[in-house]
RNA sequence: GGCGCCGUACCCAAGUGGUAAGGGAGAGGACUGCAAAUCCUUCAUUCGCCGGUUCGAAUCCGGCCGGCGCCUCCA
């Protein structure tokens, strides 16, 4: 089995082949951050926390650096007198540049840990890299591909495009990656009103002159200035992960001009393009409007958790959200409605019903549970998951996986035994194989979900119960390690379950302890008027009930 | 105007040449004091429309209709 990915460059799906292995370096570009995060960004950094995920659990080490902008993104790139963003927060907010860019950092990192995004291996800051960005536009000038105009410099973007002609690095031509021909590029092009400094329309800033207000400004040989929005994605890129690397990821709007003009200046600057492979995430829509600004229907995170934003009818648990988002593929876009979340949240508590079934019958029969827990604290792999093996084997004859001991392996696709006659366990055997294949073919989460469902009722159909252990125990193994591990999905937040009698763990705990006591009281005297005004009060106050068939109750809150 | 995507059951969503995954909702049943949960069964002869290619098409080609996106804010 190989793993297959989408590569814009091409618009084809094209073998995954690391440049180093084991080790994959991925970029993505991160938020601006001047507002609050929204759907938008959960969209992009779920899709490649995805990737991240599933490499990570294919054994690679990857370096994922996603990029904090706090400085130069102007809010007209086109023309010439754009405001920066965070510079008009922190006007309109009457605070620091510094406070807005941290305020909104912080809230985009609450946002994402609560979606079960893992952090990535280095998170680096534009301000934090002026020195490093203006050597690359030394190194862009040196190559005659910018120009400097009183105080800004410019790349040259048609001296670039037609010196392509004779380029032997393998470049990829500029517009290739987002479909454009330059010359309709130009002939498009309206004149910018004012006057503009740059020879040509479709010339980026690299660096741009600081008016006398503009705060955030940095010396530079050619006066004091401030970067241009492209340039950070091209000079952190090449510094954390070299001049060329794996996985270039980014949302679909990024794809032109931003990830164009970084093909460009990497080319500029070191003759070679960035990314082997670049990635992008769809878009989504609002109730099958896009999401815009403009419209006004922007839902920040905050407001889709809590429900405080006009259309929707809740809020929704973060990882309801995940698991929505995840039931379709990243390159699809997607419409959020109620009726949509509201059908994702009842199939994700099921999925969670049985993975945490899968992680009781292997506490219950090998006495072991595999790891579910994602790494919280750094997103470096720690080299210990070897699936890789799995897709290394065809030239290194029979491995040892070392995770087998360990109990904690998902069982390798075509590993498992399925004696001719035993349909189960045969089927068993393809939806196991079906999430390896899904997630190997592009990432498909929503179909690695439907096999996860499959394996889920294979693995709880009573007449099933009795298969060897070994089909049982892979089918266990497969359950929770892809929906945790891969996908991600853990338990909703808030949500505990436990059993009616026995542990007490705080005050009302104990009160609750009471209350069900009294509810089994009341119905033992088959006073169930009682009994049931108990149990709606509770589900009133958010605590859901459930009388189980040997007399126990359980409770479960949100 | 340039480029591109999509249209599959009530909703969401896979499938891209071999006879329609999965989830939700709905229906019937088991269990239950009743719920809930769970389990079982059921739920598109049909894939926007019309032609064409083919032994065979939701899948390929052409046309039409409808929805949407990027090119400006925005992930």
């Amino acid at each position: 089995m190989e793993l297959k990915v989408h590569n814009s460059l091409r618009r084809r799906l094209e073998r995954f082949e690391a440049l180093t292995p084991p080790h994959v370096g991925m970029y993505v570009c991160g938020p601006t951050v001047y507002s609050d995060p929204h759907l938008g960004h959960a969209r992009a950094a779920l899709a490649f926390d995805t990737v991240f995920r599933f490499l990570r659990f294919l054994g690679y080490r990857v370096r994922y650096v996603r990029n904090i902008t706090d400085v130069g993104h102007l809010e007209d790139e086109t023309a010439e007198r754009g405001e920066d963003k965070i510079l008009k927060r922190a006007r309109l907010e009457r605070v620091e540049p510094m406070e807005v860019v941290h305020r909104y950092t912080v809230s985009y990192h609450e946002g994402m840990r609560r979606l079960g995004c893992l952090p990535p291996s280095i998170e680096p800051t534009a301000s934090g890299h002026i020195v490093e960005q203006i050597q690359v536009v030394q190194k862009i000038i040196e190559a005659g591909l910018a120009y400097e105009q009183d105080g800004s410099v410019y790349f040259d973007l048609e001296k670039y495009v037609h010196s392509g002609a004779g380029d032997t690095s393998g470049r990829t031509p500029y517009g290739a990656l987002s479909g454009k021909v330059f010359e309709d590029l130009m002939a498009n092009t309206r004149e910018t009103a004012g006057g503009s400094d740059k020879k040509s329309p479709l010339d980026f800033a690299l660096w741009k002159r600081a008016e006398p207000t503009h705060i955030m400004r940095w010396p530079s040989p050619w006066g004091e200035g401030f970067p241009g929005w492209h340039l950070e994605c091209t000079t952190m890129s090449t510094r954390y992960l070299g001049e060329t690397f794996d996985i270039h990821g980014g949302g679909l709007d990024l794809q032109f001009p931003h990830h164009e003009a970084e093909i460009a200046q990497s080319h500029g600057a070191f003759g070679r393009d960035p990314a082997r492979y670049w990635l992008h995430s769809n878009m989504l829509t609002v109730a099958g409007q896009k999401m815009a600004k403009s419209i006004g229907n922007f839902i920040t995170l905050e407001e889709m958790f809590s429900g405080s934003h006009p259309a929707l009818d809740r809020g929704w648990d973060p990882m309801v959200v995940r698991f929505f988002m995840l039931q379709s593929h990243y390159r699809s876009t997607i419409d959020f409605s109620n009726e949509a979340l509201g059908g994702a949240e009842k199939g994700f508590s099921r999925l969670q019903a049985m993975v945490g079934a899968a992680e009781d019958y292997l506490r219950r029969e090998e006495g072991d549970v595999p790891d579910d827990r994602a790494p919280s604290v750094t997103g470096s792999v720690t080299g210990s998951v070897t699936g890789a093996d799995l897709y290394r084997r065809t030239d290194a004859g029979p491995l040892e996986d070392p995770l087998a001991a360990a109990g904690r392996s998902a069982p390798a696709p075509g590993t498992l035994a399925s004696p001719p006659g035993d349909g189960h366990a045969a089927a068993v055997a393809d939806a196991i194989e079906a999430c390896w294949s899904a997630m190997s073919d592009d990432f498909h989460t929503p179909r690695t979900i439907a096999a996860l469902f499959d394996l889920g009722k294979l693995t709880l159909q009573p007449e099933h119960r009795k298969v060897a252990a070994e089909t049982q125990g892979a089918a266990a193994r497969t359950l929770l390690l892809f929906t945790r591990e891969v996908l991600g999905l853990v338990p909703a937040e808030g949500h505990s379950r436990r059993e009616g009698q026995g542990r007490r763990e705080g005050p009302l705990d104990a009160a609750l302890e009471l209350l069900i006591s009294l509810r089994q009281e009341a119905r033992a005297r088959r006073d169930f008027a009682a009994a049931d005004a108990i149990r709606d009060k509770l589900a009133q106050a958010g605590i859901q009930l459930e009388d189980g068939k040997d007399g126990t109750t359980t409770w479960t809150a949100r």
